[in-house]
RNA sequence: AGGGGAGUCGCCAAGUGGUAAGGCAUCGGAUUUUGAUUCCGACAUUCGCAGGUUCGAUCCCUGCCUCCCCUGCCA
């Protein structure tokens, strides 16, 4: 097996940050990073993109990176998001030890913050509606103002606010915000609402709270609880990372946090073509039933990509080459998709599947009689071994390997030329039988008996063209899935409604005839059927001795392009 | 419009005051019992535009243009 070579990984902005802080001493050589996700819907490619950006640089700087669960809104939040994100974060190989944590742990602490924030005259109760506050919030060019309530003296702010704890009123009547500036250009810092009144129950506090923090107010408590050094986050937060070091920088005044403090650095997420990796849409294709749930191959989640056939290491290999900046722009899905094939090549055994059978009889083979080929399983890796094929008189072969009239360069079947049936004799296409639609329904061929594989006269006979088959009375008739890109244009819903630019022909569902050895196929095998792709054995549909094959993704085809 | 970001090959992306890495894609050619893989070669006189500083600028300065984000009691 080639083991891969690990070159030194890419240069970015972060790790030249970390660097030079290195250099400085600023964190005594400590990297500490998270992946924190609010668990209210399941991971994404774009996840991918930032858990091996997260957990790679904690290994690389022999740091550790947590896995953190962001749940300050117990509306939107549930037990079985945090399930399957746990175990797509552990399936894409990454293992956060005794570092898993959960901002809800931290809701006594966030409250102490708060009140000290009161204390110093940094926060205060505002009384205002929340279409109130709009207005007063001003707009982009116009500056804000203050908020009658701002005044409110530090003893009326901190009853106020033991009342919104004790549940004395009403879900919205009170909010409290931090005391910065309503003129700020930057509307982040208009007195930000840290604290809101929500009598929703907490999947993991309960009942216990009927105030949570705000994201902007949590987060770099969270960070700066957990000691972490860089807060990786998203090109959007850009703005808010004024609040971040302002928030750290009092409650670090106020002895709750020593300096240096985290620091929030922002990269851009991943855009991908032909799928679409905001959560709102995502939501609509499951509910709506365009695909099959969360989990249907063609989806751009981590559960869809695992059922789809693609593998971590080819994760991996994507992340690596995408690198990270802070320019968003668009990946083009051909790049995964190269990735998962080069993992896919390396590691996949081989395997003959014939997708769209049409018979082939061997007119001089003898009626009745078998005998057996033998097919690597791994061309570049002989001592993967070899396998037994069957192989008689009536094949199995792709309807399109012929070809009565056979376009420009074709050199597959079509009469009077020869082929390889693959890992067995070249053979000479002698004509087809058509039913009275003129459908082919079985093509005709003589084979040179000498010319077997592996035998001293396998070469006596040159042919360009070599095609796979499968014995018919020796195959085995599965279910496969053809599935293609989810959308038909590289930007979905740039020129229409995106559900209009859907792929119709993103799922194809086949009965295929396989070689034997392809039954007793184990759930999430993995496995290139020659000349078609790569496939995986479903992880929910196949039964032991059944298996049902995904495809995830085609080999090149340089003959389509010439076509 | 105010604020915050970004602009280097078709798509990503390194790089730096000294004369443009790499990957994907593309195009040639070799090997090949997968029209696959592998291999070899080609592929930015040019770094959004215009000025300026400099012996020399993609890197520094000035102005301009384009794109993205921000007016949730979402994250």
């Amino acid at each position: 097996m080639s083991e891969q070579k690990a070159p030194a990984p890419a240069a970015n902005f972060i790790r030249n940050l970390i660097d030079e802080q290195n250099a400085a001493g600023k964190w005594g050589g400590r990297v500490e990073t998270r992946f924190p996700p609010e668990p209210n819907g399941y991971l994404h490619y774009g996840h991918a993109k930032s858990i091996f950006l997260n957990f790679g640089l904690a290994r690389d700087y022999g740091g550790v990176c947590h896995l953190r669960f962001d749940d300050t809104n117990p509306e939107k939040e549930e037990q079985e998001y945090v399930d399957s994100i746990v175990e797509s974060v552990k399936w894409l190989g990454f293992d956060w030890g005794e570092h898993l944590y959960y901002a809800s742990n931290y809701f006594d602490t966030m409250y102490a913050c708060a009140e000290h924030l009161i204390q110093s005259g940094n926060a205060y109760v505002d009384s205002l509606s929340a279409e109130e506050m709009r207005a007063y919030r001003g707009t982009l060019s116009e500056p804000g103002k203050d908020s009658p309530y701002r005044t409110r003296s530090a003893e009326e702010n901190l009853d106020l606010f033991r009342r919104m704890k004790a549940g004395e009123f009403a879900d919205g009547a009170h909010v409290l915000r931090a005391k910065i500036d309503m003129t700020s250009p930057n509307i982040n810092l208009r007195d930000p609402a840290i604290y809101r009144i929500k009598r929703a129950t907490h999947h993991n506090t309960g009942d216990s709270w009927c105030i949570y923090p705000m994201y902007t107010y949590a987060h770099p408590i969270e960070d700066a609880i957990e000691h972490i050094t860089h807060s990786i986050c998203t090109l959007e937060f850009e703005d808010q990372r004024p609040f971040y070091d302002w928030l750290l920088d009092k409650l670090a005044d106020g002895g709750f946090f020593t300096r240096p403090l985290p620091q929030q650095i922002e990269f851009a997420r991943l855009n991908l073509t032909y799928v679409v990796l905001s959560k709102r849409k995502l939501i609509q294709l499951v509910d709506d039933k365009h695909v099959d749930g969360w989990d249907d191959p063609r989806l751009p989640t981590l559960m869809g990509a695992r059922r789809r056939g693609f593998t971590p290491e080819g994760f991996k290999r994507f992340t690596d080459q995408i690198g990270v900046s802070k320019s968003d722009g668009w990946i083009d899905m051909s790049v995964l998709e190269a990735c998962m094939r080069d993992d896919l090549n390396e590691h996949a055994l081989r395997r003959i599947a014939v997708l769209d059978p049409v018979k082939l009889i061997i007119d001089n083979y003898p009626e009745g009689r078998s005998e057996d080929c033998f097919a690597p399983n791994h061309p570049q890796q002989p001592e993967l071994g070899k396998r037994a094929i069957p192989f008689s008189r009536e094949l199995w072969i792709e309807r399109e390997d012929y070809e009565e009239t056979p376009p420009k360069g074709y050199f597959r079947l079509y009469p009077g030329n020869k082929v390889r049936l693959r890992y067995g004799y070249v053979v000479e296409c002698t004509g087809a039988d058509r039913d009275e639609a003129g459908n082919i329904i079985a093509v005709h061929c003589q084979y040179l008996p000498d010319t077997k594989s592996g035998t001293p006269g396998a070469d006596s006979v040159k042919v360009k063209g070599n095609i796979h088959w499968v014995s018919a009375r020796h195959a085995v008739e599965t279910e496969v899935r053809l599935y293609d890109r989810l959308f038909a244009v590289p930007y979905p819903g740039k020129e229409r409604d995106y559900i209009e630019d859907l792929n119709p022909a993103s799922k194809r569902v086949l009965r295929a005839q396989l070689e034997p050895a392809l039954k007793d196929a184990r759930p999430e095998e993995r496995f290139q059927f020659e000349r078609h792709g790569y496939f995986v054995a479903d992880l929910k549909d196949s039964r032991p001795g059944a298996p049902v094959f995904n495809r995830t993704v085609t080999l090149k085809d340089s003959w389509a392009k010439e076509k």
